[in-house]
DNA sequence: TTGAAAGCGCTAACAT
DNA sequence: ATGTTAGCGCTTTCAA
């Protein structure tokens, strides 16, 4: 069944079929109407496969995420599944936390022309191989980005927004401030380390001894378990930045689990703000993101460097926000 | 840059560079051995838009899913695309949430070859209009479910695991056990009421006055709302069941903002078991599901169902669990 | 406004 | 073991 039997049935060539189909090019409106009760009858669909080999085109676009079981990168998926359907697209998901494949596989979707571009929430680590084997190829850096690399992207300021975290708990009269980081392959780990660093040094102060502790994941139970080597370190602290909700809520059970009471022996700041944050007692302090919009932007900032590929590269700098509620 | 320039260069035909490349047809040493060098060196890559056309296979699967922000349904696809990516497809991910396009226009995707399968996690009455237009094509049902339809399924006895919930709070002495539902277009809904119902009756209980409240979303807040809404019509309760576990945590901020304790005056089930379910004070009691072999079974029956069409279809029904924690 | 025909890049009969 | 060739179903010149 293909756009030869319309063509027969409404007595037309092929050509007009695809014109009416596509509205490429002006149709006689009796022809179109024989085509149309053709297509209507005979329950014509058009081959995608087909027309994507003609134009050279998937309208797929390929989305890359460290794991999207973490609410905050599900939240992004979202912000550029909505802006990808409205234009047409649809998102080919790729979880890299199962790390079974690597990301060059999934890149080379890209190379084989599965997808027309594609948008890299992956550590910088990896962009950078991509980028050297990658030339020529549509993508954009989502949430992890290097200013300096020729790639259009969005985030926030990691350092600013750390800074401010850091020394809005000075301010509040805390000393002993603890970080937990998650995997420092990623860039914002390590920019919001500087953040950290930086604001603690601004006021005079250090980080406590084996208070620097990096997890191997973000889920709940890492940000408990850190607390817990803390504490076996016998690190004394009466404040705890995370570079994520989750982790902050785990550590506010890793508080709990030692004794302790958050914020009255022990603040606790997050980040990012998922929709879990005000569901915990007390309610979690963090630095807002703007998930949705970083992923509208990432996909808008894709698109257009797909329908225009000489035009400058853009590069978008979100605002981050300080949300206070009870833990710190 | 084609087979055509690889198979020039390789001083070979075309079909041999096919050959070569799906290791379809034996291939002498020697020429493999120049094909593979004019690959390389030209930094050739198979388009797969043209082997997709003449092979007629997307190695895509489509993946329907009401709201992958939660968690739940976030951890059913990875089960999904773990067994995927083993079996050389990739996941094409809609989440219908949205509701800005229709499910129809989805399914059209596998109308159109862009997708060789699905999986459906949607309510049941959006299944029905689904498989009476579109019968001929490759999908499987996940977690709603219909036993009697012609499609392969995969889920948890929905009533009976609402019916040990209940029948568990009952027996720890609670009498005014309250319900949130979820939106009933979802058969899991009907199916967690009746089961609700079926142990209160079965123990003499009725519901109690404006104790079943039915919420429009999943989210914390609805659980939250739900309990607001229940306490300002004037209910009282010592229980309730929640079928999710968002809506579940949600409740338990409810019920102290009215000013009530968890599980002292009021205790609380939910449903799911999310990671986060532990993440609360106290804990959350729950009905767990075995999300990842859910979607990992999906995934399964949907590849068997393809590779053998004719096959009797499959039914799986795993099993929950009852997890008891702090809150009930 | 329409039709004929070429061809996107690949795979798979078929022939050798 | 290898080459020739016919399409897969569509879009798009080009000519009429």
């Amino acid at each position: 069944m293909s756009i030869v039997a319309i063509a027969k049935r409404a007595g037309v060539s092929t050509a007009t079929v695809s014109r009416v189909i596509n509205g490429s090019a002006p149709v006689r409106p009796e022809a179109r109407q024989r085509v149309e009760a053709a297509i209507e009858q005979l329950g014509y669909r058009p081959n995608l496969l087909a027309r994507n080999l003609r134009t050279a085109k998937s309208r797929l676009l390929l989305t890359l995420v460290p794991d999207f079981g973490n609410p905050f990168y599900a939240e992004i998926v979202r912000g550029i599944d909505s802006v990808a359907r409205r234009e047409g697209y649809h998102v080919l998901l790729c979880d890299t936390s199962a790390g079974l494949s690597d990301e060059r596989t999934y890149f080379d979707l890209l190379r084989n022309h599965m997808a027309d571009g594609a948008i890299c929430l992956d550590p910088d680590t990896i962009q950078k191989t991509l980028a050297a084997e990658a030339t020529d190829l549509f993508w954009v850096a989502c949430c992890e980005y290097d200013q300096d690399a020729p790639v259009p992207f969005v985030g926030i300021d990691n350092a600013r927004a750390a800074f401010d975290a850091v020394s809005y708990l000075i301010e509040r009269g805390h000393r002993r401030i603890a970080f937990i980081n998650s995997d420092e392959r990623f860039l914002y780990s390590r920019q919001r380390r500087a953040g950290y660093l930086d604001a603690l040094h601004a006021h005079g102060l250090e980080a406590p001894e084996g208070g620097i502790i990096t997890t191997l994941g973000l889920t709940y139970e890492h940000g408990r378990r850190a607390v817990a080597d803390m504490h076996a370190a016998g690190s004394r602290l009466d404040a705890i930045f995370a570079v994520s909700d989750t982790l902050a809520i785990g550590a506010m059970q890793g508080v709990r689990d030692a004794g302790l009471a958050v914020p009255k022996d022990v603040a606790v700041m997050g980040f990012d703000n998922i929709p879990m944050a005000t569901m915990v007692q007390p309610e979690l302090s963090t630095v807002g993101q703007p998930m949705w919009q970083i992923g509208e932007t990432a996909a808008t900032l894709l698109l257009q460097r797909m329908s225009n590929p000489d035009a400058e590269v853009a590069g978008v700098v979100l605002e981050h926000q300080l949300v206070i509620r009870g833990s710190a």
